[in-house]
DNA sequence: ATAAATTATTAGACTAATCTAAATATTTAT
DNA sequence: ATAAATATTTAGATTAGTCTAATAATTTAT
């Protein structure tokens, strides 16, 4: 059994090292908004729970034990994410917080009864995908729209960046999971891109940044 | 902003003192599982920030915001038991762990949502009122099914304990809210009662104990 | 290849919540 | 009304997680 802080170290450092490799202690410190030697601290103490493999001054991955846990939480947080959206009714960029909190409610019984209840979602609102209870993930062929050329076009199906108000941002411009979007035109002094969406007429600029935070299938 | 533990001493704290008698340092450790001398010390806590009125020695109370906090942590409490049991199908007897859980929560709008979604229910799987948003609870005229006399009958409406084995118990003498009993002797060397359910033939006896228990509604 | 800059770790201290053991109040019984 | 029993509080220590300041290892730049 996990604290919840243990928890929160164990599902950073999966996110952070995205398959494998190595995390740096600072990274951690800046995502978990703490201070290095808190997090060397901890790292210490998980390394001895044999839930990390730990070795000074390099970095940081998980054991299989710890993937483990780490995909469970992840699993977790993206069925609480779904249920407060589709149940409950909040929009895509206010159920973060709240997610964070109930990720970490303790019985197995009582998430996969939620999967059930929802009748096993495959993805969470922001278009990632929801491992199941033997941590299978399905993964999809997401590109950024930074990669689509002038007159491809794709589905949007996930996002890369959370922040509630980049969130909102695509709300305003109808940028949201489903919509079919077409690249007009990408400017060559900052590689921004026109683009339509759902065949509408109107015509929208988005920044690089944006392009590469916006997942699309073809 | 209280901490997890500072919410369950509010709530056991209300829930002991049935109104507004005073509770002792030892029922608090009995009930919270430690020992007496930890509650001293967080019962000072919580008299410096003014959620209770203790006085050394002789007991403590709950001031208005104290008691606003412990009736918003029961009425979560019982919101997800009803969502357990009413939505994810757990049994009566299998909730009480998680709702301890889900009930620290932060989010009033999280709570709110779920009241809605579940259409406002008034009572809990146990029987047990659920307060509303503003703090209000509905009260019943509940009386134990040992206050009534031979012949008198009642629909059970609620219980006093709520331990799993008792539930389960209960359970299997289809004993369960909603059912109609009917008193048809109380046995004098030991007051046990012997009564039926549903107009059934079958009579069955339960102790006084169990008796005092059970809850009803005339 | 060495100095400077960066990154990470250790040492020592703090807070919240808990504990045991000792001390003190209160209540009960004679 | 006093002794004995019970209930409560204080004193001092412990654990998890965090912090700042000082130190050490590693990397980068010259």
């Amino acid at each position: 059994m996990q604290t919840f802080t243990e928890e929160n170290y164990l599902k950073t450092i999966y996110k952070l090292s995205e398959g494998s490799a190595p995390v740096s202690t600072n990274q951690l410190a800046a995502i978990l908004n703490t201070k290095a030697a808190s997090v060397t601290d901890m790292l210490k103490k998980l390394s001895e729970k044999k839930l990390i493999d730990y070795t000074r001054y390099y970095g940081v991955t998980l054991t299989e034990v710890g993937k483990k846990i780490a995909v469970d939480v992840v699993r977790r947080h993206r069925l609480w994410e779904y249920f407060l959206v589709e149940k409950l009714n909040f929009k895509w960029d206010e159920v973060h917080d709240m997610a964070e909190e109930l990720e970490h409610i303790s019985s197995t019984e009582l998430v996969d009864r939620l999967d059930q209840f929802m009748d096993y979602p495959a993805y969470d609102p922001h278009g990632d995908p929801i491992p199941d209870k033997h941590g299978r993930i399905k993964h999809h062929e997401f590109k950024p729209i930074s990669q689509l050329d002038v007159d491809e076009s794709g589905v949007i199906s996930g996002v890369r960046e959370h922040s509630p108000p980049f969130l909102q941002y695509l709300e305003k411009l109808n940028l949201m999971l489903g919509n079919q979007i077409r690249v007009i035109e990408i400017l060559a002094y900052d590689q921004s891109v026109v683009l339509t969406v759902n065949q509408s007429e109107n015509k929208i600029s988005i920044s690089k940044e944006a392009a590469k935070n916006i997942l699309v299938t073809s």
